[in-house]
DNA sequence: TCAAAAAAGTAGAACGCTACACGTAGAACA
DNA sequence: TGTTCTACGTGTAGCGTTCTACTTTTTTGA
């Protein structure tokens, strides 16, 4: 520890300043905080034109020791993925006109910092894309608000779930390389730990792959997160024998690291190897990349999340849902050059 | 507001059930929390046995309304930019093994999250490529400590800065671009609101090449970070009669949309147009983008303005500051494929 | 017109911690 | 031996809010 010359800063103006520069009591000031009922428009008036004057802001802290903090936890699961600002763009939407705001956290394993926001007197906690089970989750939302972004699992649970459909998107995806041609089409998908996400898509890969008769051809290689490994994976797949026609990645990021692999050996795209990607993410428009990709409506999904979880906050008990239905959007990086 | 069914979680293990546990004073406990003055080994083993036994974690709000909460707050201009992700993990390497947890802001006007930030009592702030005037800086400031990331004012000032030389770094880009041939190189730049970053960067820039004698093609193209309103600008000026052999781009992302442009034009790169970009970031690797870029070394800046951070929150009153020397990382994108 | 009900406003305890002020015991010193 | 110092512990006020219980005022309705 070292010698403590902190600058004094000047103190704060509080919830009390207010009440007698407004001429009525704390309580009262804290009512029209907090939008709370018995409280006349004569007197809201004179208390907002107090605060103003003053300019007094609540302290979350104080709030926080007795109600809520007005502060939603967010959790992503890494930085690098340009889909989670659209889920962000959502979120921030949704809380626009709300005493809300949120403050994000960013990590693989979502478990720490669960607790550190808690801690920090979280009023309800979203999470995007969590790898935990079913029984961590459940627990968590025994404890605050919980919203999930992305999870599959059929339980009896606590929190809301707001989803795209997972296995419909995959199927998409398959569905419109097949209908171009290809009949070879492998998948790229994640290695431990699976979330349930992942599950899905290669749920709906094999399905529509065997429904069109194309079981024979089903692969599904798995890579860690880290691009350095999706590297030397994706490389030893694609000198392999049996090169597929076609890549499905589960996510556009891994999607793009294919076209540099795939480029690197000198395979043209969509001719030698097309290449779909998932979450129509800005990069896919990008003419180096011209990835078709699986909208899943980032932005939607933030926002709904959002909303869910104010109501919860506010009391609902009962489990609720949201579902996004995917659609393909087309770029060059699927469709054949005609001939003829 | 609606009903408040909110179901009964069980309380909180708090400071008196571990003190009563141990068989100790509440304010010892206290004090072995904060590593604080006088406490014997043999009391802080008890309590530590206890806390583990209870499970007990300290609740922030009540710790910030007396003293820290141990939280930082850190505040990125935007999601998108993966350069952002390198600085994070900067911060999170820094933050290991500390008492300290971080939770992150998005705002491209970090003001309005400034304020929440405060009223949610962070120890401290990290602002990254902050925008705001110097003015309103030491305000900020004045009310907590403050470190900057990407800040070039030359002012009495009573926060800290970490930066990388950008005046430095446009020259290294701008010298690499001149030694491999290119004469007329233009730059692309950011629209207002002009940070202190990008006016270091267009310094540097038009010094290398008045010194390389290349005074007379100096030219800036200023766009906004939004991507559509940079495709347009770039297509207007890559159309245009005095075309440049080469673009220095103020960061990665415009020079993967400068890419893109190229692409679409039909233009190749490097031999109709050299790019190159700024951050290093780790899509510059792929295949598709081959991008030569500055790399000002994110995860040090990260790393370094928590430290600096954390020193200040300690109680440190002057002003200090730390350097990062940039390096060229030369790709495909800007050097001329050989002939003859 | 008056009792009852609804609305508006207030007092003050409590939330979980920190830090100040203080007490005590033993060591060091003269 | 007495005095001073240091190390170790403790008691408790108070941080800025919310919220329950209460009082006062106004409205309603017969």
């Amino acid at each position: 520890m070292q010698k403590k010359t902190k600058a004094t800063r000047k103190p704060r103006i509080t919830i009390r300043e207010v009440a007698s520069d407004a001429g009525v009591s704390v309580a009262a000031v804290s009512k029209v905080l907090r939008d709370a009922y018995g409280v006349s428009d004569a007197l809201r008036a004179k208390v907002q034109a107090s605060m103003d004057k003053l300019n007094y802001r609540p302290l979350a802290s104080a709030r926080g020791l007795r109600g809520r903090t007005y502060t939603l936890g967010l959790i992503f699961p890494d930085l690098r993925n340009p889909f989670f600002a659209d889920v962000f763009s959502g979120v921030n939407a949704a809380l626009e006109r709300t005493q809300y705001q949120a403050m994000q956290g960013i990590s693989t394993s979502a478990n720490a910092l669960v607790e550190a926001m808690i801690d920090r007197q979280m009023d309800g906690l979203i999470l995007i894309g969590p790898n935990e089970q079913a029984e961590r989750l459940d627990e968590i939302a025994a404890r605050l608000p919980l919203v999930l972004i992305g999870h599959h699992q059929e339980t009896e649970r606590h929190f809301d779930v707001v989803n795209n459909d997972d296995q419909l998107g995959a199927r998409l995806a398959v569905r419109h390389l097949v209908n171009n041609g290809y009949r070879n089409v492998a998948m790229l998908s994640l290695g431990t730990p699976v979330s349930s996400v992942i599950q899905q898509r290669e749920i709906g890969y094999r399905m529509e792959m065997v429904e069109r008769g194309l079981g024979e051809y089903i692969t599904i290689v798995r890579a860690p997160q880290v691009l350095r490994d999706v590297q030397i994976v994706l490389r030893n797949f694609l000198e392999s024998r049996n090169r597929p026609e076609a890549l499905f990645c589960w996510t556009d990021l891994m999607a793009f690291k294919a076209i540099s692999v795939a480029t690197e050996m000198g395979l043209a795209i969509p001719d030698d190897l097309a290449i779909v990607g998932y979450d129509n993410t800005v990069f896919c428009d990008f003419a180096q990349n011209r990835l078709t990709s699986i909208d899943q409506s980032g932005e939607v999904l933030g926002l709904q999340a959002t909303r869910l979880l104010i109501e919860r906050i506010n009391g609902r008990v009962e489990a609720d849902q949201f579902m996004v239905t995917p659609r393909v959007v087309v770029r060059a990086s699927s469709q054949r050059v005609k001939k003829g």
